[in-house]
DNA sequence: GTTTTATTACCGACCGTTCGATAAATTACT
DNA sequence: AGTAATTTATCGAACGGTCGGTAATAAAAC
């Protein structure tokens, strides 16, 4: 290797931050390219079948994060409902980056991403709803409730990230998550 | 003319269709062109600047509908607050096709698009909140509720549009719009 | 020395854009 | 009114540049 060769975690994260910010079309492989640290050719060789491999291994790197650290925290018998909802959405602001960060859901859902990925991405929504139903459940909500509040938490997530990008302060999707406790916890 | 010229309305219509559904650099020339219902060549002829012009274009006739459709409607005199938060609302059910179009300053604040209309993005969500503040205190709200009313409304309509997209349901939308109504009016 | 990884050079296709020619609509002149 | 001159609208073809993707080669690692 010539210099310093590109950790696997500066790959997908470089990978990550490219079609986060610009989407699937508008991800070039020069823009991919540069925040990896590899040269074209060498993600080619990471990725044989090419950008759609990409993303699909960026989709895969953040559903692994959101396995790990909301859906299985969401669930963890050890400790009581409140405290897991609240650990959940403390990940969730470190997933988007305390709102600077745009969802993949939302940045693949555009264009010509929703003809490539309209399966996983309708897959990665119907999950979140279904752990926050759960949790609702377990906070003694009744199912028909539940499934209100679990789809009003995804509104507002993907609402209050839509506005913080647009608006560009980050302090509409503070006050979302603050939120989305208080109508579970009060 | 040729055979039958295209219509002005023709033209921005299917330029607005396709900047909605693929964003800005989804949008191809070749797609708008298709679209519009004019050759490439044409297109530049009424639009000299190019792919620009044409999304400006496209925001502008936006803007216009949304300030006769909604906020024009929501200062309206001559009707009760309550009448014409509900006529705004059954408008914006029209802007956004029940659910199935996808707001331009969300198409347009991914990728490329946030650097070319970062500022008139902003100014339109601001604009948004500003009448939407209004229609709360005019309600008797305190301008501090009226303030996160309007917010969580902004919230709740680009939220359930990236929902209804995602899992391709327009229920959502639908919901969403009632519940919207519901808060200021319950 | 073989295999794995990285890099340079390159490919055809499509991108946004422009040019030049032509047809249609409008204006000017009689 | 009729016709010539001018402007406006449309389009086919092509531009340079970049796109996603691929060989061929060089370097590292084993």
């Amino acid at each position: 290797m010539r210099p310093q060769k590109a950790l696997d975690k500066e790959v997908i994260n470089g990978l990550t931050e490219v079609f986060c910010s610009k989407g699937y079309e508008g991800a070039s492989l020069q823009d991919l390219a540069a925040a990896s640290g590899l040269k074209k050719a060498s993600l080619y060789h990471r990725f044989p079948d090419g950008k759609k491999e990409m993303a699909d291994a960026v989709f895969l790197h953040l559903h692994d994060f959101i396995q790990q650290n909301v859906f299985d925290v969401l669930q963890d018998d050890n400790l009581k409902p409140e405290v897991r909802l609240q650990i959940a959405l403390d990940n969730i602001a470190v997933l988007y980056d305390g709102g600077k960060r745009t969802c993949i859901l939302r940045a693949l859902s555009m264009e010509a991403g929703i003809d490539l990925f309209g399966k996983q991405i309708q897959d990665g929504m119907k999950q979140w709803i279904e752990r926050f139903e759960r949790i609702g459940v377990e906070l003694n909500l009744s199912t028909e409730v539940a499934n209100d509040y679990a789809l009003q938490t995804l509104i507002d997530i993907q609402g209050s990230l839509v506005l913080t990008r647009g608006i560009g302060n980050t302090n509409i999707f503070d006050r979302t998550l603050k939120n989305i406790s208080k109508r579970y916890l009060e």
